[in-house]
DNA sequence: AATGCGTGGAT
DNA sequence: TATCCAAGCAT
């Protein structure tokens, strides 16, 4: 079983290297071996696909292109960077890191899978990605992409979350990487049969021929940083997780899935939990051109990042002004809603209804832990993904206002008497404005 | 060991 | 539209 096992890691490196040669997608990462570079792609990589990436690393790699200008870096400014991307302790961690290679590290990258594994944020597989993909050490790495290719190549049916499993793909992957790694010394000879003429032909050439020339040459190739980024790519252009093409497979002739039509099946995971509604309303107010924001404290999720003031409320709850009233202190004087933004995060489904909330002059002028903040400030904050979208909206909305002629007759800024609205004192409905028909973007009276 | 952490591409 | 899940890590 063991020597079966052996032979077809034999046989599936050079395949894959073979295939990787010709097949690999050009990304921006890929030309170079800056270990700082690659660092930040696998980090960018973790859980996100490699179209999402590119941009963000370009952007990142020309505003931060050294692991000092990093650590040196205003956080908020790492955040900004990483807007969008997601788990956003990834990019704290990144600058973290950052400040312990400098200062533990003198500036020098780690090259040693203890000192990696040691920073935040890089784990097993990171580690191993960086040490084979920058350095070209046999490191093994295993990924989603790597679990779908081994467990169909090798027929693994039990759950690769497990941890027995686990450590069954990480034997494999290691194997695997070990093979593809140049033998750190002239084989001598004479060597014994069986062991392919690829091997012996380079043995052979390199036991008679020591020149040092030689030596450097055959080092040149990076085949364990190569043969990792070769499983990855397979699972990730040919063996991917529905209708995979089998047909353009480098190695469907070793896959026991392929051979038993169980290539469906595998990997086995378990399916994920099913999603939670939740609803929240969040206000954007407005005061001589600012808006308030606050920042989300530490440990919870989008710790750091900025948000519009915002509660989560039931399902079918109604009463906004209340909520409003509740934020902010003060009765708005008028309420406009917005737009709703769906969006998950994690095991959540999120409603997110967004309020205009207008005030009387100078009512609320602190939120709890807020800012009022300019557009222009907004811009440089990081937000969660469905802020961010809020902020977009506005900005258009701002763009729009500026560059629009003003209109006649109903628009207060651009014609004429201000919207004069319905509030009594004991009044408890709020009188919902619309837009200017004309979309000049202003508010009218209804 | 199981769960939390975000977002968007692909189908 | 609904569902899956992507170059994982930390706790």
């Amino acid at each position: 079983m063991a020597k079966q096992i052996a032979s077809k890691v034999e046989a599936l490196v050079p395949a894959l290297l073979n295939w990787f040669q010709s097949n690999a997608r050009s990304l921006p990462w890929r030309r170079t071996r800056d270990p700082y570079a690659i660092w930040i792609s696998e980090i960018m990589l973790q859980q996100t696909q490699v179209k999402t990436v590119i941009p963000y690393w370009r952007r990142w790699m020309r505003e931060l292109p050294t692991v000092q200008s990093l650590a040196g870096a205003r956080r908020e400014k790492v955040l900004k960077l990483w807007e969008g991307l997601g788990y956003y302790t990834r990019a704290k961690n990144l600058q973290k890191a950052a400040r312990m290679i400098v200062d533990r590290h003198g500036g020098r990258f780690p090259e040693k899978y203890d000192d990696l594994v040691a920073l935040p944020g890089i784990g097993r597989y990171t580690a191993g990605a960086v040490l084979s993909i920058a350095f070209n050490q046999p490191a093994p790495v295993l990924d989603g992409n790597v679990i779908r290719v081994l467990t169909r190549l090798f027929g693994i049916a039990e759950n690769p979350r497990e941890k027995k499993t686990g450590a069954t793909l990480w034997g494999l992957a290691e194997m695997l990487v070990r093979q593809a790694a140049p033998p750190p010394h002239p084989v001598p000879l004479p060597l014994r049969g069986g062991e392919g003429a690829r091997r012996a032909g380079e043995g052979e050439v390199r036991g008679l021929n020591a020149r040092p020339k030689l030596e450097v040459e055959t080092a040149r190739e990076p085949t364990c940083s190569h043969f990792n980024q070769a499983l990855m790519e397979l699972g990730a252009t040919i063996c991917t997780p529905r209708q995979p093409e089998c047909s353009l497979c480098p190695v469907r002739k070793h896959c026991i899935a392929f051979r038993e039509n169980r290539v469906a099946d595998l990997p086995n995971l378990d399916q994920q939990a099913a999603l939670t509604e939740r609803r929240f309303v969040a206000f954007v107010a407005e005061s001589r051109g600012r808006f308030p924001v606050r920042q989300r404290p530490a440990g919870v999720v989008n710790a750091h990042l900025w948000e519009f003031p915002n509660v989560e409320v039931s399902l079918d709850h109604r009463d906004i002004r209340q909520l409003a009233e509740r934020l902010f202190g003060a009765r708005p004087r008028s309420l406009k809603p917005l737009l709703r933004i769906r969006h998950s995060i994690t095991r959540y489904r999120i409603t997110l209804d967004v309020f205009r909330a207008e005030f009387a002059d100078g009512l609320p002028r602190t939120i709890q832990a807020g800012r009022w903040c300019s557009l222009n400030q907004l811009r440089n904050r990081a937000f969660p993904s469905a802020h961010g979208k809020i902020l977009k909206n506005l900005a258009t909305e701002a763009e729009r206002r500026s560059s629009d002629k003003p209109c006649q007759p109903t628009c207060q800024p651009h014609g004429l008497r201000p919207a004069r609205l319905p509030v009594s004192p004991a009044d408890s409905a709020i009188a919902i404005e619309k837009e200017c028909p004309r979309r000049c973007g202003r508010i009218v009276p209804r």
